[in-house]
This record gives structure tokens, C-alpha cells and sequence, in this order.
DNA sequence: CGAAGGGTTGAATAGTTTCAACCCCTGTGG
DNA sequence: CCACAGGGGTTGAAACTATTCAACCCTTCG
């Protein structure tokens, strides 16, 4: 919403509402008719399937700013996705019948939804493609570097969220992720709880 | 562009060009600088990446209909995947600077996109999904059964590209595509060449 | 002190990839 | 007319990677 006009801006905020949710309540379940898409003000939130076993997979992790839902906006009556909160949350929802029709009214609103999905595609194609390229220990190295500021040298970084939900994330189950931890540590990862020591991005970067 | 209105669709039809392309023929590569997207007007076209090693993984596999690179819009200089022409093609390139400034001016047109993007954004969120909850035989079964007319009773599929293909777009080795295919058959399914028989199209949905 | 949640570890197992051999079909050239 | 080469596909064996299940550890909190 960075980049709205302020009457643009103004018109979308009178379409949402903010919501907030505790740890682990679910926000909506596949198969739900939809009628609104979100906006992650706080915390975050996991959005997964379930096969017929009931195991889940979880298909990305939304934290603030984050946006959910709204490839619902064309096409599509019902969720197709479970989405839960990892955390106590507050979210920003948006009713898509308004937006639907700002977006034909507001060329800027249509611009950011199409800058918004297009962000989330690339985001979800690269996310198919490191699942099919890339082990374990491949994905945590990547993930680190994503999230560590420093080009080069040592860092360390603070994870926002519980390693289950990392684990889920990257596709992995929460041991493989453990093991992919202690496999980094020849490569100089250190792992104490939430906290992450990295001696040598490069170090990382040749895995 | 179905949905466009005549004038728009004027417009666009000006901003693409028609072109051709041989089995194997590379469109583009991984960072190569992006000023066009692309439609499929008949063929098909294999969008991978490759890892260090060289190691190839399909993304995703376009046909005639189908859109890509248009995610590139609103950001971004360059490609972030490979595409090759699966077989001989012809595609349709549009100008990513016209086509932008076409959705600032023309509603339908942004709609149109959003459309696009919404649907591709949907398929590999879907996609990501299969990925981890399915076993090889179980997204074959699905991709018969997406692709099969019939509910229910016997049907019969003819691949339309090489088995290869498919192996790529459904995140398998084509080693493992055989292989599901021999374990499919004790469900009553039978493949010579690209013909496909299904004796029981429920007994598939049971897989 | 005890319980609970999150995380780690080990062992067994499942699923897929990799590599190599082979098959089948088609098209080509002697 | 036959031999052969090449592409696409299949099969087997071995290796690898991740999952599953169970046990256990650690910290926090009542």
C-alpha cells in the first residue's frame, strides 16, 4: 500500500478490517468459501494442505507485511489452502468483493495487486525450484544467507520463529532440520536456541 | 486477452510479436535481461533452473494458452529461470515496457493481468504442495485424473509431449516416472507409447 | 518437584536418484 | 535388404536423502 495515492489509500483502508488471532487458532480451512484476502500486521502465519492421511505441508510462512489470499480476487470462490496462526497475530483483512471493485475503479490499486502477485510468484516459483534442486543442509545455508545482512565475513543472526515452523518453510520435517543444523556446524554455523553464528558467510555460500 | 474489449486488445495484438522456435532452442537464460514476456501459442516450453553442479529442475511447463515471464511486469531486470522449447513452437513476445504502461492506462488490461497472474500463482502454490505430500505414483494419478475427461468409469489419455517431459513437470527423474507407471498398473492402468488406459477412474482417485 | 513444550538424536524405513545396461523403434546408409 | 546408430524409454542395483517413530534432553513454568 506503500505506493497508493492517499484517496486510493484511503478507500482500501475502509475495506479492511483488523483482526487478531492467538497461537494456533486457524484463520480459514481449505474448502471455505472466501470472501476476503489478508494482510499480516504481526507475527506470523503458516498456510499449508493436508493430504488424505491428514499430514500437512506447509506452502509458506507470511510474516508483517506479508499478503495472503489475494490470487482469490479474479477467480476462485473458496480457499485452497489452510492458513493458521504460528503466533499471536494481528492481521488486516480485506473484503474482496470491495477490492475486486477498486481495483477496476483505481489503476494504482490494480498496479499494487499486480506488483503484490507478482512478487508472490516469483517468490513460490523459486520456492519449487530450490525444493527440487537442493538438500537439507542446502536449503538451511540459503535460508541463512537470505537472512544475514553482512556480504561477507562472520554473522549471526536471530530466527523470528520457532525452528518447527523454519522446518516447514524450507520443506522439511523438524528432525531434518535439526540434522541439517549439525551438518553446518563443520561448515561454522552455531546453533544455541534461537540464535545462529555464522563465522564465514562465504564458508556457507560454497554449500 | 479473451476478456479484453476490442480497443484493448488492439493494443496489446501491437505490442507482441509472433515468432517461432526448434525443438531444444533456448528462449532465454537465468539472468539474462528480461524485456519481454511470452505466450504460448502452440507447443510446449520447459522453464527450469539449474543448481552449481549443473543439475536441471523443471519449474514449470508451458503450453499453448499458457503465459510466462509476465511476473517480471513491476520488477525486476532480469530472468530468474531458463525456458526451452520442449518441440518446435511458435509464441507470442510481448514488450514488457509496452504492456506496462498499457496497464496503467487501460483497466481491462491490468484486470486481464491480474487474472494471469492470480491463475499462475494459484497452479504453483499447488504445485509446491504436491511436491511435499505426494509420492511419485500419487502425482501421476493426479495428473491423470486432471487430465482425463471422465468422472468416473474407464478413460484414456494421449500425452501430449514426451514422457520426459512430464517426468519434469511433475519433479521426478524419468526413471521414477517409469517406475510409477509400472506401480500404477496393478490400478488397472496401462501405458503404450503416449496412449494412456485407466480401467477405473476411482480406483485411481484412491491412490 | 513435576509437567509440558520444543528440540535433538538414533535406528529403521521409505522413497527417489543415480548409474549402467538394455530394449525397442525408426531412420539411414552401405 | 540388412546392419547399425541414435533417441526415448525401461529395468535393476546401489547409494542417498529424508521421514518416521521412539527415546531422551533441556528449559520453563506452575
Amino acid at each position: 500500500m506503500a505506493d497508493l495515492t492517499p484517496p486510493s489509500l484511503v478507500k482500501m483502508l475502509a475495506s479492511a478490517t483488523v483482526l487478531s488471532f492467538e497461537s494456533r487458532d486457524i484463520l480459514f480451512r481449505e474448502g471455505d468459501p472466501a470472501d476476503c484476502f489478508y494482510s499480516v500486521l504481526s507475527g506470523y502465519v503458516r498456510l499449508y494442505r493436508l493430504n488424505k492421511d491428514g499430514r500437512e505441508a506447509d506452502i509458506r510462512v507470511c510474516g508483517a507485511g506479508d499478503t495472503f489470499g489475494e490470487c482469490l480476487l479474479t477467480t476462485g470462490d473458496s480457499y485452497d489452502y489452510n492458513a493458521q496462526a504460528a503466533e499471536n497475530i494481528t492481521i488486516a483483512r480485506f473484503n474482496l468483493q470491495k477490492v475486486r471493485q477498486l481495483a477496476q475503479q483505481e489503476h494504482d490499486i490494480a498496479c499494487a495487486i499486480i506488483h503484490c502477485l507478482s512478487n508472490d510468484l516469483r517468490r513460490t516459483m523459486a520456492c519449487i525450484a530450490n525444493d527440487r534442486l537442493q538438500t537439507a543442509p542446502q536449503r538451511v545455508a540459503q535460508y541463512l544467507l537470505e537472512n544475514c545482512q553482512s556480504a561477507m565475513g562472520s554473522a549471526s543472526i536471530r530466527l523470528p520463529f520457532q525452528k518447527s515452523l523454519l522446518a516447514g518453510k524450507l520443506g522439511l520435517a523438524p528432525e531434518a532440520l535439526s540434522r541439517a543444523f549439525s551438518s553446518l556446524r563443520h561448515s561454522g554455523v552455531t546453533v544455541r536456541g534461537r540464535m545462529i553464528q555464522i563465522a564465514d558467510v562465504n564458508a556457507l555460500r560454497q554449500i
